[in-house]
DNA sequence: CGTAATCTTGACCAACGTCAATGTTCGTGG
DNA sequence: CCACGAACATTGACGTTGGTCAAGATTACG
């Protein structure tokens, strides 16, 4: 796969580069990496110096605590980099692991400097996406800190949604989710039975509903009230490496 | 003040930059900022094109919620700079506040594009900045999910302590903290007597005690263990605007 | 068609929230 | 230096939310 011929690039959603930054980026590319399901391509405590762009599939990127519990700090969606922490602090403090089999863009992190210095541009673009996940991040705290278990859940998969959304991969209220519910309890701080008590809430509430793999949400905007949800804060474009 | 003769500059924690750089960052100075306790600088849903590095004192980075409830994101702390996803995204989606009399370096957040330009070397410093901040938020998620009450309280309380501490404003186990029980439990996802609770439980054990305005930490390893908190990973120098 | 994984349910328990009364600290002005 | 008030901390009683356990139902997949 060429970086300039990525069908990835092409979305709505991923901010349009020039062919000379398509090329840079594509000399960066060391392989793609195909990874099955539940594999893990990071580990904590790692020193790789390398990035990863989901190409395909989804990924979770988390933390495990000394008592075995583990903690969601994000789910990856195609068009998602990890691995800069580990290239720029030279170490990761979070494993990635694959939630589907899928696939990984490796580009070689050692070339970041150059590619600041070449392009300033693109070294922008990208620190806007970085801060608009930072964003999304804040919000996750805000859930984690102050709302309720059926809270909780509806805002971490109407979030989910949205992201897909923007990228083409949901519409009309339906998305794939290959999330089970102890992932979904992992990532909102909750017991798994628990988190299927709030499930079952919101379906009687026809907030939303799971369904062989699949997220409902028959009425968008009323999720979003529910759940203080805003997909408002205009999206910008992503710039994606 | 000059750029060039700040003190804050001069600290170990922060890296040292290149005269250039620092004439740089001093054309993009706008004001010194003075602010009393309590005063927001910014407000969510601002479109600020400025930049805020806290000088001297504390602030506290938040969310509000409808129900007025808030949520802490962050604690600034001297030299720690805020605004750039207002500056950057075009909105901001939380609000900063003096926690006590502080005073800001404002600068103008519309330059940046022309720093990147100019000089990719403290783009990228600023960038490690940056993501040592992100990864200091995933670890607080973590906290947030899966800790109990004294946990939370205690990492919450470490953390900050060992911040102050890379400054050279905290040793020997003390250090200021204006924090009221209020704040910290709304940085936790806690009430403020079950904060208070967890505080004493703390006393009991002698991890953590605070007096008179003070935190005192009689054992630093033995909280870190207690809390999971790994000042490890080391802390490289922090990029200053 | 059978097995393993996941979901569902109910009973019970622990952690945390809420309320309200009391105590303490700190800043202010006399 | 003292008296006062406001803000903050402390305590106990009690209610609510979410955790744990275990058994049974359903689904996914070979």
């Amino acid at each position: 796969m060429r970086c300039s011929e990525c069908p990835l690039r092409r979305r709505q959603l991923f901010h349009a580069m020039s062919a000379r930054e398509v090329a840079m980026i594509g000399r960066m590319k060391r392989e793609h990496l195909g990874v099955a399901a539940g594999k893990d391509i990071i580990r904590e405590g790692g020193h790789g110096q390398e990035l990863y762009t989901l190409y395909e599939g989804w990924a979770l990127r988390y933390h495990r605590l000394q008592d075995g519990s583990r903690q969601i700090l994000d789910v990856l969606l195609p068009g998602d980099t990890v691995g800069m922490t580990s290239v720029l602090l030279g170490q990761s403090a979070h494993s990635v692991q694959a939630l589907t089999t899928a696939s990984f863009c490796v580009l070689d992190g050692r070339v970041l400097p150059e590619l600041f210095k070449k392009s300033p541009e693109l070294a922008l673009a990208l620190t806007r996406t970085w801060f608009a996940d930072l964003r999304r991040g804040d919000l996750r705290a805000t859930m984690l800190g102050r709302m309720n278990a059926a809270e909780r859940v509806g805002y971490f998969l109407i979030e989910i949604y949205d992201r897909l959304r923007q990228r083409g991969m949901a519409r009309g209220g339906v998305s794939p989710c290959p999330l089970r519910g102890i992932d979904v309890a992992d990532a909102v701080g909750l017991s798994r039975v628990h988190v299927m008590r709030a499930l079952k809430e919101l379906r009687n509430e026809e907030l939303l509903d799971r369904e062989r793999g699949n997220l409902i949400i028959p009425d968008f905007a009323r999720l979003a009230a529910f759940t203080g949800y805003s997909s408002g804060l205009r999206v910008g474009k992503r710039a994606i490496l």
